[in-house]
Order: C-alpha cells, then sequence, then structure tokens
RNA sequence: CGGGGUGUAGCUCAGUAUGGUUAGAGUACCUGGUUUGGGACCAGGGGGCCGAAGGUUCGAGUCCUUUCACCCCGACCA
C-alpha cells in the first residue's frame, strides 16, 4: 500500500470522550471511529488488525478439529423464549420488530441457535464429537458502554459450542481447547494468564478465563510470576468482606500487597489487573436438556448432548494488544497484529535518488510477501515520524539523509532505536528481522 | 438503572454569569511562497441551522420548557 493512496486519517489531538490508552491511540491512528455508544466503524488499519486476529483464530481452531458455521445475526425472539433467556437476559438483548410485527433479537450470543442447527441433524453417538465455531458480530446493549473497544454493545466475538456423548469427553474438548486458546494467544504475542473463574450467568461447572494483563484491566486477578495461571480473587479469598477490601484497594496499592501463599509451581504471587478476552465454559447437557436436543447413545436410548462453550473476543483483542502494548508516542503491534510489518519512509520526495531506492525496497518486499507500506507522501521527516509512530509499524526503513553514504536506518518502533544498514544489506536484513 | 457533566467549524475548545455589530481561537483543510532529520514558517482562502423542537423578547449561542445525543462515577454485565 502506498501512504498516499491510504485512507489513514491520524490526528494530533486527543480526542475528548476516549480516556484508555487505546480508545485514543486507536481514534488517533485511524484504525476507528465511533459512531454511537458502544458502536464502532473499523477504519482501513483497524479492518486489517481485526482481519489479521480473526485469521489466526481460525487457523488455530481449524486445526484442533473445530467447523466454521455462520449464523443469522438476527434470531426469532421464539428462540430464546424455548430456553427461558428471553427472561433472563433481559434488557441487554436488543428485540427489533419486522413488518408483520414479529419480535427478533440481535444475538448477544448464539448457544440457543446452535443447539438448535445440531439438533436432529447429529443424531447419532456416532456423529459426535462435535465443535462448531463462528467468527460473527455480536450485540449486547449494556448499561454503559465505555472503553472504546473493551467495552461497545456492538462487538465481533468467536463462539464455539461442543457437542458429546459424555461428560468425560466433553472434558477432555475442554482441556484441548485450552491449550488451543494458550497457542492463539501466544501467538498474537500477549502476555495472559488462564484464571479460574466463577462461570456467571451462562451457567455450568467448569470455567476459565483467559486475561490479557495491562494495567487498565477491570478484573483483579492473582497471578504466579513463573508459570502462566493466576486466579480470580473471588475464587481464592473466601469472604465477601476479603474481596470487598480488595476491590477498593487501588492497583497500585494491590501491587505492593504481599501475598504469603505460593503458586503449587512454587512461584510466588501477586495481584495485576486483566482484562478478559477468552471465556470457556462445561455446559453440560443445560442447553440441550431445555431445547431437548438429544442424540441416540450405543444402546439405542436417547441422550442430552454433553456441551461446553469457548468464547474469544476478536474486536477486544484489538484494544487490548495496545493496553498491554503502547507508550507515550502511540501503539506498539506485535509482530502478528501489525496491519503492515515494514514502513518504508521516504525523508525527502524531492530526492529521486531517495525515491527510487523506497520503490526499488517496496517491490522486493512486496514481492517476497511482506506487509509493507511506503510513506510517498510530501510531508517533512518529522511528521512523518511521528505518524509511524502513532500507527505503530514495527519497523520503519528510513530512507533519508544518510543515503548520501550509502546507507539507510532501521527504526525499531519498540526499543526506538535507529540502526545503519548499508543500501546493499537492507533488503537482506528486513528479512531476517521480520 | 441511580448520581454528575457536556453538546458552538472535521478535531480540541473559548464565548453563555449580566440577551444587543457580520459568532471566535488553535489545529486540520485549500492556494502561493519559503523550508526539508522529529507533527516547520509567512501570506491568502473555504468551512457554522451554536444538538433538536417549542416559548419569552424589538432582538436568543446566551433566558424558560421539552426532548435527543454523548461522556464520567456507581450498580449491572463479562
Amino acid at each position: 500500500m502506498r501512504r498516499s493512496r491510504s485512507f489513514i486519517p491520524t490526528t494530533k489531538e486527543i480526542p475528548s470522550d476516549a480516556t484508555l490508552p487505546s480508545h485514543q491511540f486507536l481514534v488517533r491512528g485511524g484504525f476507528i471511529n465511533q459512531q454511537g455508544a458502544g458502536l464502532y466503524n473499523f477504519m482501513p488499519l483497524g479492518k486489517i488488525v481485526l482481519e489479521k486476529i480473526r485469521r489466526i483464530v481460525k487457523e488455530e481452531l481449524d486445526k484442533a478439529g473445530c467447523n466454521e458455521v455462520q449464523l443469522s445475526f438476527i434470531t426469532p425472539l421464539s428462540l430464546w423464549d424455548r430456553s427461558g433467556r428471553a427472561d433472563t437476559m433481559g434488557k441487554e438483548m436488543l428485540r427489533i420488530k419486522d413488518r408483520h410485527q414479529n419480535e427478533f433479537v440481535l444475538s448477544p450470543t448464539n448457544e440457543e441457535a446452535m443447539v438448535e442447527l445440531v439438533k436432529n441433524r447429529a443424531t447419532s453417538y456416532k456423529d459426535l464429537p462435535l465443535n462448531l465455531y463462528q467468527i460473527n458480530t455480536k450485540f449486547r446493549d449494556e448499561a454503559r458502554p465505555r472503553y472504546g473497544l473493551l467495552r461497545g454493545r456492538e462487538f465481533l466475538m468467536k463462539d464455539a459450542y461442543s457437542f458429546h456423548a459424555s461428560k468425560e469427553d466433553m472434558v477432555r474438548e475442554f482441556d484441548m481447547m485450552e491449550s488451543t486458546y494458550k497457542k492463539i494467544f501466544t501467538r498474537l504475542g500477549l502476555d495472559f494468564r488462564v484464571v479460574q473463574a466463577d462461570s456467571g450467568a451462562i451457567g455450568g461447572d467448569g470455567s476459565k478465563e483467559f486475561h490479557v494483563l495491562a494495567d487498565s484491566g477491570e478484573d483483579t486477578i492473582v497471578v504466579c510470576d513463573s508459570c502462566e495461571y493466576g486466579a480470580n480473587i473471588e475464587t481464592i479469598f473466601e469472604t465477601d468482606e476479603e474481596i470487598d477490601a480488595l476491590n477498593e484497594k487501588s492497583y497500585e496499592e494491590l501491587q505492593t500487597k504481599k501475598i504469603d501463599e505460593k503458586c503449587s509451581c512454587g512461584g510466588e504471587l501477586s495481584f495485576k489487573k486483566g482484562i478478559e478476552v477468552g471465556h470457556i465454559f462445561q455446559l453440560g447437557d443445560t442447553y440441550s436438556s431445555a431445547l431437548d436436543a438429544k442424540f441416540n447413545d450405543e444402546n439405542g436410548k436417547p441422550k442430552a448432548y454433553e456441551m461446553a462453550t469457548f468464547g474469544i473476543g476478536i474486536s477486544r483483542l484489538v484494544a487490548s494488544v495496545i493496553e498491554q502494548n503502547h507508550d507515550e508516542s502511540g501503539c506498539i503491534w506485535t509482530k502478528s497484529t501489525a496491519p503492515y510489518m515494514v514502513n518504508i519512509m521516504i525523508s525527502d520526495i524531492k530526492k529521486e535518488a531517495q525515491v527510487e531506492l523506497a520503490e526499488e525496497l517496496y517491490s522486493k518486499l512486496q514481492d517476497s510477501n511482506v506487509e509493507v507500506i511506503l510513506d510517498d507522501r510530501k510531508e517533512r521527516f518529522g511528521f512523518k515520524m511521528k505518524d509511524a509512530e502513532l500507527i505503530g509499524f514495527p519497523y520503519t526503513v528510513i530512507i533519508g539523509k544518510e543515503l548520501a553514504n550509502g546507507n539507510v536506518q532501521i527504526f525499531d518502533r519498540k526499543t526506538k532505536e535507529k540502526i545503519s544498514v548499508s543500501v546493499d544489506d537492507i533488503y537482506s536484513k528486513m528479512m531476517e528481522l521480520i
């Protein structure tokens, strides 16, 4: 992509309604813009990041034997009446009517729809297990949307639902999905913890949350310094008094608070803030029973499916990457989430030699399938650098005044270091870095 | 859903107390010139139903009523 042809509206001004770094930088960097309370548009850069995260999630799920589907976003209200959630989910479900005055719901989640899809189609134990997922828009009419993409009303979520002939097999899938999730968050380049959790409103027994560690997280968790496990404070401290006392403490106070107990691995425990980006539940037969969804077992006896459900907040992850990786200048994308891996910056487009070299490198990197953007705008050096830092490309190749000595520079967004590389070596050096 | 706040140019905001020229600044944008390694400078220019509706008044961005939207704290959710 040529920057001169792209739609990346960056701004110097901080939007007045954004308080979190991810919200401010994603808006300033031209990734997203707000359409209404909890409603966001994804502009070209935001869309690229969203798609990159979506693709990684899809690749790992497909490898794990999950089947991608796409359910209708609009569902009949009757579906929710049958499971009883039309009442229990209350106002979070946004209801609409069609021209015939039939009532519909914008899907906040899809247990019912997925059970209906599988019911009467997977009719034998031989058809099981099954794991179906979709990456689709969800709508939850939150009482108070906030924090940009972290708590929107409309958001992109991956939701998977598995169907099993036995509880043992369901638990096997649950454990397998836990390791799949670890692969996903590791590939995204995130520092995360797996946290034992209460199962919340969806119901069921086993439940684990995946938290991205970030100071601005909404949840307080206890984490180990030498392994990947953590715990929600609700599960460690018994009484409400203890929990309330902890919730009242500021993050700074919590960080200095010592915990006497050790992790089972022997590591030290401490308090951290986390953003919940994934949640896996063992559902059992709650929904299959409620919706009378059965298969025939080995003895030809009808039995309700054992189920589990697995969620990942895709759009929330976009913001989470930035909450965890930013500095005062802007975004610092991880290599797997960066909208472009390399930004080639022409310092002065009036200098033919600079333009020539930039075009040559641009073509070569493109031919090598490197995600590369060419900053060919007629702007000054400082302007382009600030812009590159705000957006957060992992590497910027600066083609400028050092060209006189046969050199260009590689600017590392994370460390902000510039290293000089000779013109002859720049292509191979870039290929080595990415 | 309780409490608080804000709506004026694309964006960030003055102006409203005490009604009165043609509603301002910065930034962004356009033109020309200068500049060219850290969001440059000079000159000129375009851009506003002052959130919406109703009212008071000779006169409303400013006062009154209603309403809508958005933000913050909390509860809820996760």
